[in-house]
RNA sequence: GGGAGUUUAGCUCAGUUGGUUCAGAGCACCUGCCUUACAAGCAGGGGGUCACAGGUUCGACUCCUGUAACUCCCA
């Protein structure tokens, strides 16, 4: 669409947003972002027809260990290595990389129909993106909310660089439990422990035993020998040591193992961090320098077994934390670094989830992320990268550190508020790390319009908060929980109001689609195959909020056929010839009315299937409505007889029908319905559907709508009775009504153009040779030209007498029942009663049937 | 190990405050049709002890308790 209707521009309107959750800039579309985005689109096309002014903001965030990893990789292809070059050099590559690769996923956005404003397209590396960023680290540090402390990290050797605890997956791996025992100082005796690591015994400071644990009471104030290196450290005793576990004995290393850490402050042991920051043994380990952990393990085994201090080994499972981004084995490792606390942030913003706020579709999510918010750890910012936001604090040679927007700044800072008049530019160094990617993200929903430089400029005074986010429930603590916490902290207001959790896509295996395992089909090759409606629409149907999507590509089918059969229906009406001279028929007059109450009644499910965000049911609604109502059943009706005219009153108002019917389609299936738009009728410029006004949904009357259910029903029964009798469509046949109370239906009219029915007409008695129909307790009656097959009519009638007789039964017994009449409320009983009338009188009309042909 | 959730037709899921508008939908399956919009279709049809066991109630898919299986999150 190049008309610009997918452009925002604030104005009078009531606004509706939606920021995209930015893909990394360096991905190609898969599945997920198929699902996702097409929810988008939906929500974003309906406001648009809605007359809102919508404003759908795509964008890429800067991925900075993925797009390091990624530019790194190039650069030792072409003999570079990254420290060579140095930072700035490597920050050219790595821009040069974004702006070749960067952002091919925007374009199959595209593809897709994604009618995201793309001249508001951000990245989170933008020039003001960048300093809203800049800004926030200087203000939260300002408030003393940023702070550089040594802690316990999650290390990936492989980016060499700390990953956020949220960026750890732990996953369960065979391994061995290796018992080792260690002697005690000054006597013959040995402490068995057991580890998983026993390559970290070079690190340990301590061997720590339950305090109640009479095994190891003996040894509580002595100090024990670490094998090989021969350290002498001490026995502790600590509640923490899982008595049932190993030996009952455990090896403290405080440097790599966090429960180690805690117990490392509490007994205030000496730390050895015995590895290198890629993963291998460094100098303080005294053996095994510069050998990777892993080899290490295989290696020290033989030697552990010469030195008599391996008891065995048994294959254990246990869960090992690997890095989200590289895949690599976290290293947990004491590490100075940037936090931010989080308590004080996390407080609102649980506020805004519990009272609803915000509200979470669907709700289940409230309870994971109450669990999160309530058990929330500081947040580890920093990251040992270049490509990224340049934590913005200098150095000077004292130690003393600056924060400040720039290296003039920070001179200007020395000298006026530190008073180091001769501090000069060279002296100062800047930290050397970038912040994480998601520093950038959570401030994504205000920092794409400006908001935190320029907090009261148009744009974000008008977008902001936006309406509806649509993401994944597995970044809800990386990504949503943090935006909920700046929106408060930088707007004092919700960064949006809704939040919709799509379920994961997976195989019909039911595994998660990875690229490794190779079970993700190639959106754009469905594309291809399907059309971009019909992928819309195969995940749709299967996606209801927060649940997983088994994706199987035949659901893409079902959605290329569903554009068919619109085609097939477009390319009969407007085959037909218009005569404006005839009447309508009376059939089509009903049709038509009916087709009115019954739009109106899907509309309003439809409407309510929104409100709840409940999308892949909207879309069914849509979808027999137009396949079920419009095709099977009113252009069936209407449709005028074989190379016979329509009449002008009938085309017109179908045409209108065919209207309405695209518009409520359109967020759905944006490309056949502006086409179809176009070829209803000669449209001005401008008039096209993605512009459209919605319809709304008016009052409607029941009444008409069970009158046709019930002319449906007569004709269905005529239709088992030709299939039954072998009687062709063709020929005509006369349809008596016994008269009586259900003898009146006003869709008869339907009822004949339907069952190709010559004449309707009221009798009071069957006539002779005719067969029975029953529609309820109505007789109905075909008179039969040949005989009729008396012995298999009447034992249809006795079989359909017992089943009712079963039935009248049961009800019979609940009415007889005192306790059921007094207590259940009246209107329940009453329509038991009705039933039991009901069914009384079907068994008269059954019996006499029955009697008659006998007779 | 701690917490949350799920379990309804072959598959994916609806089922609001307990009462035949509650046992449903789509797909798949079976049967018959190349009928002049559409075989990517039309007309019919079969299929579920609502995970299991108890309990509350006149009445339970729906409420309570327990059991089992699966999923996710956290450690």
């Amino acid at each position: 669409m190049n008309k610009k209707y997918f452009h925002s521009e604030p104005d009078e309107r009531e606004p509706y947003t939606i920021v995209i959750p930015p893909p990394n800039v360096t991905g190609v579309l898969h599945m997920g972002h198929m699902l996702n985005n097409t929810i988008q689109d939906v929500l974003v096309r309906r406001a648009r027809m809605q007359g809102k002014n919508a404003c759908w903001v795509p964008g890429t965030d800067h991925a900075s260990i993925a797009t390091e990893a990624k530019v790194v990789n190039k650069l030792k292809r072409e003999g570079i290595d990254k420290e060579d070059i140095g930072r700035e050099k490597f920050l050219e590559h790595a821009w040069e990389w974004k702006e070749k690769h960067g952002g091919i996923i925007l374009e199959q956005l595209k593809k897709l129909g994604a009618s995201c404003d793309w001249d508001r397209t951000k990245f989170t590396m933008d020039p003001e993106l960048y300093e809203s960023v800049i800004e926030v680290f200087i203000d939260l540090y300002n408030k003393g909310l940023i702070y550089r402390g040594v802690r316990m990290i999650n290390w990936d050797p492989a980016a060499q660089t700390a990953v956020s605890d949220e960026e750890v997956i732990y996953k369960e791996v065979p391994g061995k439990l290796y018992y080792l025992r260690y002697k005690v100082e000054g006597e013959d005796d040995y402490i068995t422990i057991a580890t998983t690591r026993p390559e970290t015994i070079l690190g340990d400071t301590a061997v720590c035993v339950h305090p109640e644990d009479e095994r190891f009471k003996k040894y509580h104030g002595k100090k024990v020998i670490v094998p090989l290196v021969n350290r002498a450290v001490p026995v502790i005793t600590d509640e923490y040591v899982d008595r049932e576990f190993g030996t009952g004995a455990l090896k403290i290393t405080p440097a790599h193992d966090i429960n180690d850490y805690e117990l490392g402050i509490k007994h205030k042991l000496k730390t050895i961090d015995i590895f290198n920051d890629d993963g291998t043994l460094s100098e303080s380990a005294g053996l095994f320098v510069g050998k990777d952990r892993f080899v290490v393990r295989e290696e020290i085994i033989p030697e552990l077994e010469k030195a008599g201090s391996l008891v065995k080994i048994e294959d254990y499972i246990h869960k090992v934390g690997f890095s989200e981004r590289t895949d690599a084995v976290i290293e947990p490792k004491l590490s100075l670094q940037w936090f931010l606390k989080m308590k004080e942030l996390a407080k609102p913003a649980l506020d805004a989830v519990m009272n609803d706020d915000i509200k979470f579709h669907p709700a289940k999510f409230k309870n994971t992320y109450r669990h999160w918010m309530e058990n929330v750890k500081d947040w580890c910012i920093s990251r040992q990268l270049w490509w990224g936001q340049r934590i913005p604090v200098y150095y000077l040679p004292g130690g003393e550190m600056i924060v400040a927007r720039s290296l003039e700044e920070a001179v200007e800072k020395a000298h006026n508020e530190l008073g180091l008049k001769d501090v000069k530019p060279e002296d100062l160094k800047q930290d050397e790390d970038v912040m994480d990617t998601w520093f950038s993200s959570w401030l994504w929903p205000i920092s794409v319009f400006d908001g935190i430089r320029n907090p009261d400029n148009k744009d974000i005074n008008y977008y902001y908060p936006t309406n509806d986010l649509v993401t994944g429930p597995d970044i809800i603590f990386f990504w949503v929980a943090r935006m909920i916490m700046a929106g408060l902290e930088y707007r004092k207001e919700v960064p949006f109001k809704n939040v919709y959790f799509t379920g994961i896509v997976r195989d019909k295996l039911g595994r998660k689609m990875s690229k490794t395992l190779g079970n993700s089909p190639d959106p754009l090759e469905l594309i291809k195959k399907y059309g971009a409606d019909g992928v819309r629409v195969g995940m749709l149907l299967t996606a209801p909020a927060g649940n997983d999507l088994p994706f199987d590509p035949a659901l893409s089918e079902q959605g290329r056929n569903f554009s068919n059969k619109i085609w097939n229906a477009l390319r009969l009406v407007k085959g037909w010839e218009i005569d404006d001279k005839i009447e309508q028929p009376e059939h089509t007059r009903l049709a038509v009315n009916w087709f009115k109450a019954k739009f109106n009644k899907t509309l309003k499910g439809i409407e309510e299937n929104f409100d709840k965000y409940r999308i892949s049911d909207a879309l069914m609604a849509t979808y027999k409505h137009i396949w079920d109502d419009f095709c099977s059943s009113y252009l069936e009706v209407i449709k005028p007889e074989y190379q016979k005219p329509v009449d002008k009153a009938t085309y017109d108002v179908t045409i209108e029908f065919f209207e309405n019917l695209m518009k409520i389609l359109h967020p759905f299936m944006p490309f056949i319905t502006e086409e179809i738009w176009h070829l209803l009728r000669e449209r001005k410029e401008g008039d096209d559907i993605i512009v459209a006004k919605l319809p709304v949904s008016e009052d409607y009357d029941e009444k008409i709508i069970r009158a046709f259910e019930r002319g449906g029903e007569i004709i269905q029964v005529i239709r088992n009775f030709r299939k039954d009798k072998n009687i062709p469509n063709k020929e005509k046949l006369v349809l008596k009504v016994k008269s009586g109370e259900g003898a009146d239906c006003i869709m008869y009219p339907v009822v004949k153009k339907m069952g190709n029915i010559e004449d309707i007409e009221v009798v009071d008695e069957k006539p002779e040779g005719a067969v029975t129909l029953i529609v309820k307790s109505q007789e109905y009656y075909i008179p039969l030209t040949g005989s009729i097959d008396v012995d298999a009519e009447i034992k249809k009638l006795e079989e359909e007498l017992k089943y009712t007789e079963g039935f009248l039964k049961s009800v019979e017994k609940k009415l007889s029942n005192e306790r059921f009449v007094n207590n259940a409320p009246a209107a329940v009983v009453d329509k038991e009663k009705k039933k039991k009338t009901d069914a009384e009188a079907r068994i008269k009309v059954l019996k006499e049937q029955i009697e008659n042909l006998k007779g």
